[in-house]
DNA sequence: TTAAAATGTTTTATATGCCTAACTTTTAAT
DNA sequence: ATTAAAAGTTAGGCATATAAAACATTTTAA
């Protein structure tokens, strides 16, 4: 049985950044992943090592950053967190773009699998009962 | 204009176990916010020293600990938050009660008055709409 | 092809938050 | 009043996450 310990918020982002790095140009670079998450670049390097010794990540010093088939897994499931709780926040709960997407960042590490299936059913039942008003207000 | 300096999620859970421990027992020790936080004493200490001198608790050295009005104006934002959000999932979402307490105690920091107010509104409508089938089934 | 710019890395340092263990103060029991 | 237990503090350490600045490598443009 391998495990996989749970990952800290900080490293959570760092492979969600990644993955969108990744989507946009096949594969993340240093800079961009400082740029994206506000850190120097000299902090990404001692990241992508941990990140690299956990095989999260495909790194070689100067080399580009992929994610490894766990990692990536990883990834995509912080994003479809992040994804759902934004389209909530703004959608549903009529919050602006920016604070739904800062918000979504934050709570995205805050809840597990259980958690969150139980919160996207809940939500497409929001979405099939057109004939209340539950939505679409200030 | 007097800042409010945004608080680490640690330091609103000392505000809020506080707050729990002043109303049980008028004032809050040491030893029991290290019991109901899981930390050792010795962490405490330096923790109350912090919170102090940022105004927010009356602290002396060996001295019991109580809220002052900012310390306990933000314990009860944070507290406001918990309780809303562990009803929420456990009410709406059906999320074991357990889940849903521990869920709540991360995810209270993530939210800013805004959303906050915005998803209790919500909360508000969704309880208004009994006809819908919305809340009470896993 | 070589020098400058861009990118990546290393080192040193800082802050947070926690631990352990030793020590001090307070409290409670006799 | 004395002393043992309980509670609180201090000191030293460790891990994480970040910054700044110097250094190394790679890329680019002339």
């Amino acid at each position: 049985m391998i495990k996989r310990p749970r990952l800290s918020e900080s490293l959570e982002d760092y492979l969600e950044t990644i993955l969108a790095l990744q989507r946009e140009n096949t594969v993340a670079r240093s800079k961009d992943i400082a740029q994206r998450l506000n850190i120097k670049r000299g902090s990404v390097t001692g990241i992508l090592k941990k990140l690299a010794n956990s095989d999260l990540i495909n790194y070689e010093p100067y080399g580009y950053v992929t994610l490894t088939p766990e990692g990536e897994k990883r990834a995509l499931e912080i994003e479809r967190r992040h994804v759902f709780l934004k389209d909530f926040l703004y959608r549903i709960l009529s919050v602006d773009e920016e604070t739904a997407d800062r918000t979504a960042c934050r709570m995205e590490h805050a809840m597990d699998n259980q958690v969150f299936d139980k919160f996207k059913a809940f939500v497409k039942k929001i979405d099939a009962c057109p004939h209340s008003d539950v939505q679409h207000d200030t």
